[in-house]
DNA sequence: CGAAAATTTGACATGACTCAACTGGAGTGG
DNA sequence: CCACTCCAGTTGAGTCATGTCAAATTTTCG
């Protein structure tokens, strides 16, 4: 399990880990398996680790007043989970994160946050992951704000081509913002045109 | 000029200023007035410095095949503005940025970025900064995702009051990713209601 | 196989856009 | 001080994209 977290680190900073700076992450960050279906975290909690992907796929989403499920961003292996602002802020969160497939985690407690952190090289990696994911939610809003559900699709698959082969339609629909139906009929018009 | 940018700093760090930070922000960061409608940034640009806004208003915008302006930012006082993108890759930006209002800002070049960001305050307040701003995209994001035209509205008066009174509805309306005209009937709907 | 989940399809409703006209300031220059 | 223009905002009619609801079909998986 933490191996895969190292290569990652290894692979997204300058400064080379010591073996203190191993033996810091394999302390910190607790292994855990999610089954199909299980919570990471539950609206309402308040987000107590953050939570590194090393295989499976996760949903973060929000339930709206009729029980409609919106989701606001999806997860798959070498990707992190979890709530930020409930994280920092300790509030409870509005969103739930589910395993979508079986999945296995690495769980990062906010009492070991500070002192990994500290580590150089996870630094450098995390302010590398902020910048892409400032860089990325930025694209998506746009997308978003300008563009209609066609062109959103389009985007979506160039930039995730990962996310759409390990989701259903109906999970990417709401992520992009539109009915499964309206995503269904944009495809099959794709088929006729091509 | 400087006093401003040190006082938001002070505000936003745990750690003091030493005289030679405060050297240090004098010289790094260079003042600099737009007139109305001048550009801080133009699409085509790479972008070379980060804007502190000390006084006035900028929009942050794209502009599709047909002319129209699509506004992704709004900026006032003690706001950043700038492309993070274009300015980390060094890359042709594909926004304009310009001045809604005469506007004083102090232009940080990156050349000095590297240098002031090794000043521990002033990384402190970036971290901060960092966090707000990923929190107010997830929001934004998650509203433009899922709800009507009428509550992003709402939510946009409730989160943004001061820009409400700084910029005319349809640079708003624009903002939202609605027409001016839907934002007029958006706001004539609501004074019948009270 | 059989049940549940996912996708497709159709009919219809609606929110938002487009285009065009009109109103009402806010400046500006004579 | 008036005429003129520019810009912001409003209003109306028609259209289009997307949502809603309901049913049929296909796929997945125990």
């Amino acid at each position: 399990m933490h191996e895969t977290l190292i290569e990652y680190i290894r692979e997204r900073s300058q400064t080379a880990l010591t073996s203190d700076d191993i033996a810091l992450i394999e302390k910190a960050f607790m292994p855990k398996r999610f089954k199909k279906r299980q919570y990471l975290l539950h609206e309402g909690e308040i987000c107590k680790c953050l939570f590194f992907i090393v295989k499976g796929a996760v949903r973060q989403y929000s339930v709206d007043d009729k029980g409609g499920e919106q989701i606001l961003n999806l997860g798959i292996e070498n990707w992190w989970a979890g709530d930020r602002e409930s994280f920092h802020k300790e509030m409870p969160t509005i969103y739930n994160i589910d395993a979508w497939e079986e999945t296995d985690a690495l769980l990062l407690p906010k009492l070991y946050y500070n002192e990994v952190n500290a580590m150089t090289a996870f630094s450098e990696m995390r302010v590398l992951l902020d910048d892409n994911q400032h860089f990325a939610n930025q694209r998506r809003l746009k997308m978003s704000i300008n563009h209609t559900a066609d062109e959103r699709y389009d985007d979506f698959i160039k930039s995730n081509p990962l996310l759409v082969q390990r989701f259903p339609q109906h999970v990417i629909a709401s992520y992009l913002g539109v009915t499964k139906e309206t995503l269904s009929r944009i495809r099959s018009s794709r088929l006729v045109k091509k």
